[in-house]
DNA sequence: TTTCATATGTCAACCGGATGACATATAATT
DNA sequence: AATTATATGTCATCCGGTTGACATATGAAA
C-alpha cells in the first residue's frame, strides 16, 4: 500500500499535522523536526497524494490541450512548447488529439471538465462545438476563434499572406495561385487566403485559390491540368507545399526558375527535411508563451479583457524555392 | 460554484445515494428516477468531478507519457496514436516532455506519481535515471531498456539495420558508412548500428560509424571530407539522412547513381515532405497498440511475464535516394 | 398469503490531505 | 515575573463522490 501522510507521521514520530505543516511549510517547524519528517518520507517513498490535495484546494494544476494531432509537426512543436513553459509554471498537460471530428472534441471538452482542469488551450474547432463557452473555465484559443468571450493567439497571418504573395510578385510571377487546406474551419488562417487575394488585386492580377480535402495530391494535379501557365503556387503549410514541389518536379518544371512555390509554418522539422523550401515561419514558442501567460492570467483571475486577440509577427524565410 | 452530486439530487427530487447509482448503474433504478436525475444533471450543467472519484475508488485513468519532445515527427507520432488507442480504452495522457534531461526526466517521474497515474509509457530515459523501477507503479518501455524488470516494446531494429545495409551493397555499394545520434542511451536502436556492423563483415566491407551530437551538419561535413570514397550513407533517423542528401547535393554528388542515402522512421511527415528518401519504416501504430495492451494488462494485473520484450517487424520503403 | 425482485431513501464511513481552533510547552525577551 | 515568538500535538471538519448496511414500499409471482 502507498504510504500516506499517518504513515510519515508515525515513522517520524510526529504529528500528522506537522508533516502536514512541513509539505506545505505553514506554521513553525523546527529544524530537527523537518528533518526527520523528510528522512521519513525519503525512507517509505513517499509521494503527496495530488489527487487528495486537488480535491481539497479545488485546484488541480492541469491544463487540457486540444488540437488536432500531435502528428502534425507545427502541432507537435507547439504542444511541446505548451508543455514545456506550464511544467516550468507547474502546470500539467492532458493531451487531446480531435482529429478535427466534432463528436471527439465534444467528449475531450467533457472528459476535461470532469478531471477539473484549471484551464484550457485549444487549437481545434468544429463550427458545430459551441461547448468552448463555459463560464466558469478558462479557456485560450490557438489560431481559433472559439467564441466572442474567449481569447485568441495567433501570428499574423494577415501579413504573412501579404509576404508571400508580394515575394512571389516581387520575383516576377503573375500566375501565382494559392492552396489551401478546409477551410470550413472558423480560423484567422483564413487570413492568408485573404491577404493574397487583396495583394493579387492590388497588382490587377486574379486570385486563384484551391482547396484540398485529404488528398493533396489529387487537388494539385488537378490544379497544374487545369492552369497551365501557374508559374509560382502560395501554400497555406509547408506539407502542401511539399506535395506541390513534388507534382512540379514530376511535370519537369524548373524550381526556381520556372516555377516557384513557397509554403507556410516553418516548423523545425521542415526546415530539417525540407530546408530549400522558402516559407513564411510562425513564432511557435512565442505562441505558445502568450497563450500560456493569458491562460494564466485568466485562471488566477487577473482579467485582462484588453487581451481578446493577440497576433505575433511572422517572419519570412527565403530559401531556394524562390 | 459547480454543482455536485446533492445539487443534482435535489433538482432531481430524489437522494444523493440514488444519483450516484444512475451515475454508476448500480442497484436497481427505475426509469422515470434515471431520466428526471440525466435531466438535472443536463440542466445545471452537471459534470462528476473525477478527483473525487479517483480518491475514493483509487483509480485515476491516467497514464504518464514520457518522450524526448512532441516535436520530433516519430515521437509526435507515437504519442498520437498512443493518445488515441488510450482515449478509446479511457485512459487520459499526461503528457512529459524530457528533451533527454536526467533533471526533467526525474522530476517528471515524481510528477507522475504524485498525481497518482495508473502507468507510465516512456522512450525516454538517461542512464542516470533508476527511478523507473517503481514496485507498485506499471511502467512499458518503447525503444528503451529502462530495467530488467520493465517490459520493452520496440521494432525490430537490427532487422531494419540489416535491410539498409544489404540494400545499399546490393545495389553495388561498397564504401557504405553509418550515422547515428548519441549513443549514450541504452536503447534497442543501437541494433541498429550493430546489424550494420554485422552486414558489412559479412560481405568484407569494414564499417565505419559516424555519431552525431545535436549538431548535425557539421559530422556531416567532416564525415565527406575524410572520407571522399564514400558512396552511401545508412543515417540512423530520417531528419540525419535528409541532412546527409542536402551536403551530398553540395558536393555535386548525383543521387542516387553516384551516391545513395537510405535513412529510419518513415513517419508520415518525412513521407510528405522527402518521399523521395528511401528508408526502414517502424510500425508506429502497432508500437502504441502493443505498448498500452501490455501496459493496460499491468495495470489489471493479468501480469505476463512472458512478454518483456516485444519486437515488431519494420518495412523497407524503396524510394529515389537508393 | 407469502415471498421476492424492484425501487428508493437514510445514514455513516471512507479515500488522503488541508486547515482552523485550541491546548501545551519551551526558550528568549522585556 | 510576565510576555511573546517558536514549536508541536489533538481534534474536528471539509473537499465530492462511493459504498455497504439497513429500512421501507410496491407490485408480481409462487
Amino acid at each position: 500500500m502507498k504510504p500516506k501522510i499517518s504513515d510519515v507521521a508515525k515513522v517520524a514520530g510526529v504529528s500528522p499535522t506537522t508533516v502536514s505543516r512541513v509539505l506545505n511549510n505553514r506554521g513553525y517547524i523546527g529544524e530537527e523536526t523537518r528533518k526527520k519528517v523528510n528522512d521519513a518520507m525519503k525512507h517509505l517513498n513517499y509521494f503527496p497524494n495530488d489527487v487528495a490535495r486537488s480535491l481539497f484546494i479545488k485546484k488541480t494544476f492541469l491544463i487540457g490541450v486540444v488540437f488536432p494531432t500531435t502528428s502534425n509537426p507545427f502541432y507537435g512543436q507547439l504542444i511541446f512548447h505548451i508543455e514545456n513553459i506550464a511544467a516550468s509554471l507547474g502546470y500539467k498537460i492532458l493531451l487531446c488529439n480531435s482529429q478535427g471530428q466534432e463528436d471527439k472534441e465534444r467528449s475531450y471538452l467533457r472528459m476535461l471538465q470532469r478531471n477539473q482542469v484549471d484551464g484550457i488551450i485549444a487549437g481545434a474547432h468544429n463550427r458545430g462545438v459551441k461547448e468552448y463557452d463555459i463560464p466558469t473555465l478558462p479557456v485560450v484559443g490557438v489560431d481559433r476563434y472559439l467564441s466572442k468571450n474567449i481569447p485568441v493567439v495567433s501570428s499574423d497571418n494577415y501579413d504573412g499572406g501579404r509576404q508571400a504573395t508580394q515575394l512571389l510578385i516581387n520575383k516576377g510571377c503573375r500566375n501565382i495561385i494559392h492552396i489551401n487546406g478546409p477551410s470550413y474551419l472558423e480560423t484567422p488562417a483564413n487570413l492568408r487566403r485573404k491577404a493574397y487575394e487583396d495583394v493579387m488585386k492590388e497588382n490587377q492580377l486574379t486570385p486563384i485559390t484551391y482547396e484540398t480535402a485529404g488528398d493533396n495530391q489529387a487537388v494539385i494535379q488537378q490544379l497544374f491540368d487545369e492552369n497551365p501557365l501557374v508559374d509560382s503556387i502560395f501554400a497555406s503549410d509547408d506539407l502542401i507545399a511539399s506535395a506541390v514541389i513534388r507534382e512540379a518536379k514530376l511535370r519537369k518544371r524548373n524550381i526556381p526558375s520556372d516555377f516557384k512555390v513557397i509554403g507556410y509554418d516553418g516548423t523545425e522539422t521542415t526546415r530539417l527535411l525540407l530546408p530549400e523550401l522558402s516559407t513564411i515561419q510562425q513564432p511557435i514558442r512565442e505562441i505558445a508563451q502568450k497563450t500560456i501567460d493569458i491562460l494564466i492570467k485568466e485562471i488566477n483571475e487577473e482579467e485582462n479583457h484588453s487581451e481578446m486577440e493577440t497576433i505575433l509577427p511572422v517572419r519570412l524565410i527565403e530559401s531556394e524555392t524562390t
